[in-house]
DNA sequence: GCCAGTATAGGGTAAATACCCTATACTCAG
DNA sequence: CTGAGTATAGGGTATTTACCCTATACTGGC
């Protein structure tokens, strides 16, 4: 089993590494800081899992679990992160991401995480199985895109057309057509109101 | 030498602790997932440094490390956070912290904490000595008035400049003025840096 | 009484936005 | 196969923001 690890923080990329080899679970291919470096990685060698921590600079976790989804590429997506939101992980799962593990779970569940995903099912951090489906059942549907919930994230963050166009290489003018576009699905009409729902609605990470 | 570890992250715990051990640096004499756990433990046993995670719930690294240099206790700190932010760091030095570690440092820099602190020197994430020293002697203050807090709270609304003063019956120009000097004070330059700082500071609404 | 800080507001410029239009290409459902 | 929906991206314009400047008036503290 070929495994790609991806965080930004030094600290934790190296204790995920040391953890996934004292347990013999995989053969590490690589480790990586960035989300940039990760699809780049992925998209070369295509390892069977790759674990993702969902904040990372400039392209975040999310972002290259989405790329792989949309290429179809045969990794397995764990991601990684620090928050227990259900609506992150909501979002995580749509983004097409097998696993959602957090950085407070006990090593073990890392181990399970990755031989669950490894073996084609879904892996949840905790107990949010039962909490995902009330979400799921009566959470209003706002009817946005992957990219279009991509591009208000990176809006949120305080990026322009610009640089968000530059970070997922595609015109400044493509952003501003999916920024109106969100815009007229919300009924927004200025940033203040897309970033006030984008952190409300758990989509700004 | 006898080295706590506290951190409320399960994997990042694991992962230091790995890492110490294939250093051979340290005897552990404990990990720790709370900040009262970790005060329990340095109070009874003073170990030689303590490598306390700044955000762990209900009592954060910072806490304990102000009651070990309240109590005058021998053990030495080793803070560690994810926020590469200068007041952060500022304050734990305050704090009584003998060095300052981030978590996207490379493992490296752990042992060469534990090292230089086991000395008895100081040591510094990255190079944030020479930024420390600038931040302290132009320490600006960032406290907002009352007046740019309101403003503040209308952007975050998503109100125009033009709006807010037909609300405030100010002049737009000086609810620019308003906006503008905020944004210096906060160093952002975007009505979404903005928009989020005003959410989660709690000036929103 | 003066100085620092705040609130007010004007002039100006460059950048970014909001939103109108058209247009191509691709996918998926009926 | 056709049409709806999505993603792409160009043209264009008006509005808004971001930030530079100056300037007046009020207030509280030393």
């Amino acid at each position: 089993m070929k495994i790609l690890v991806a965080d930004d923080h030094h600290i934790v990329r190296q204790g995920l590494l040391a953890l996934i080899q004292t347990a013999s679970i995989g053969t590490i291919i690589a480790d990586v800081d960035s989300g940039e470096q990760a699809w780049q990685y992925i998209f070369n060698h295509e390892p069977d899992i790759a674990i993702l921590d969902i904040t990372m600079g400039e392209v975040s976790g999310l972002s290259v679990c989405q790329r792989i989804k949309a290429r179809g590429l045969k990794t397995r997506v764990i991601l990684l992160t620090m928050h227990n939101d259900i609506k992150v992980i909501d979002t995580a799962l749509e983004a097409g991401a097998q696993g959602y593990l957090l950085k407070n779970d006990a090593f073990n569940s890392l181990i399970k995480a990755i031989r669950t995903v490894h073996a084609g099912r879904q892996y949840l951090s905790a107990d949010n199985q039962s909490e995902l489906q009330s979400y799921r059942t009566n959470k209003t549907d706002f009817d946005l895109t992957i990219r279009e919930k991509e591009i208000i994230r990176h809006i949120s963050l305080g990026q322009t057309n610009k640089q968000i166009g530059d970070t997922l290489h595609i015109s400044a003018k493509t952003v501003d057509a999916h920024r109106t576009r969100v815009m007229k699905k919300l009924g927004f009409n200025k940033t203040a109101q897309l970033v006030r729902f984008a952190i409300e609605e758990g989509l700004s990470l």
